[in-house]
DNA sequence: GTATAAGTTGTAATGATTACAAGTTAACTA
DNA sequence: TAGTTAACTTGTAATCATTACAACTTATAC
């Protein structure tokens, strides 16, 4: 059985993508680090692997991933666009304190009513939730002398 | 029984929010024109009938009623933050031909797997899916001779 | 009616993203 | 393997929604 990685590339190569040693480096870094970084995240710790890379690229890059499939744009916050190569379908919780972005299991078929998307066609569904996450709850407790 | 709109009103005391004409111009306009309307648009549409409205009051008002619970922000295109007066729990669509945005019912706890968000203090969750909308399906077709 | 904190307004600043043009290179072919 | 070319990379400039700011105005409390 292949990796997963030889697959991404040949996901690439099907859309006529050409694998480009900056391509490289950020599939690479996105398969191994699954935490919804956003470009400047992306460029920033890649750059010193990669002097030259140049943050339109990373911009370039994630525009042409998410156009063949390979990553899904998670907005769940207005001023920043982070990425996900996690294809399981998912439900992404923001906390408002730390600004982690955690993955929860859902299925989001389950809470749709028959009937209410009838006619429709569905390209992509997302599901955003925040709130307080579970590591700053409890500094929240440790501070409070109640 | 009183009128939602007095309800509204009373909410917005609650939050020691005053009330402006400007205020009740775009409350009202929310109330009656449930669209999804984004700042711009809400500008363009009250300036004929309040034209020393700047569009800074449209955006520091809308930002006293997120914070006061009586709108929700919607999120569902990155570049345009849109506004929702209902209350009823929703999900948004919308759709990449014509750009609407559409309600649809939904129970996002239905699709939540138990145990998932153990321990996370859950503040707001928002339901988006992305295609064509039924009228612009019926367009295609249309179009298409085959 | 007065005091004052809150709201309004126009303008300037911000910051993420996109546009652009010149230089570079991956991939195809002979 | 070298030549060709469209695709990619890069730095800089432009865009545009949103926010910051400061002077002016007003809703609200007493
Ligand atoms: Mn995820
Ligand atoms: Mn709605
Ligand atoms: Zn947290
Ligand atoms: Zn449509």
């Amino acid at each position: 059985m292949k990796p997963l990685f030889d697959d991404l590339i040949d996901v690439m190569k099907k859309h006529r993508l050409r694998i480009s040693k900056q391509r490289l480096k950020i599939l690479e870094y996105l398969v191994h680090n699954r935490h919804h970084q956003t470009v400047d995240q992306i460029y920033h710790e890649l750059h010193p692997d990669l002097p030259t890379l140049s943050k339109t690229t990373v911009y370039n890059t994630m525009k042409a991933l998410v156009q063949a499939g390979i990553v899904k744009e998670i907005g769940i916050d207005e001023h920043e666009t982070r990425y996900d190569i996690t294809k399981e379908e998912h439900g992404h919780f923001k906390c408002e304190s730390c600004h982690n972005v955690y993955d929860f299991p859902i299925n989001i078929d389950d809470g749709l009513k028959k009937g209410g998307l009838e006619g429709y066609l569905v390209n992509s569904k997302n599901v955003y939730l925040k709130g307080i996450c579970p590591k700053c709850l409890l500094d929240i407790k440790l501070v409070n002398t109640d």
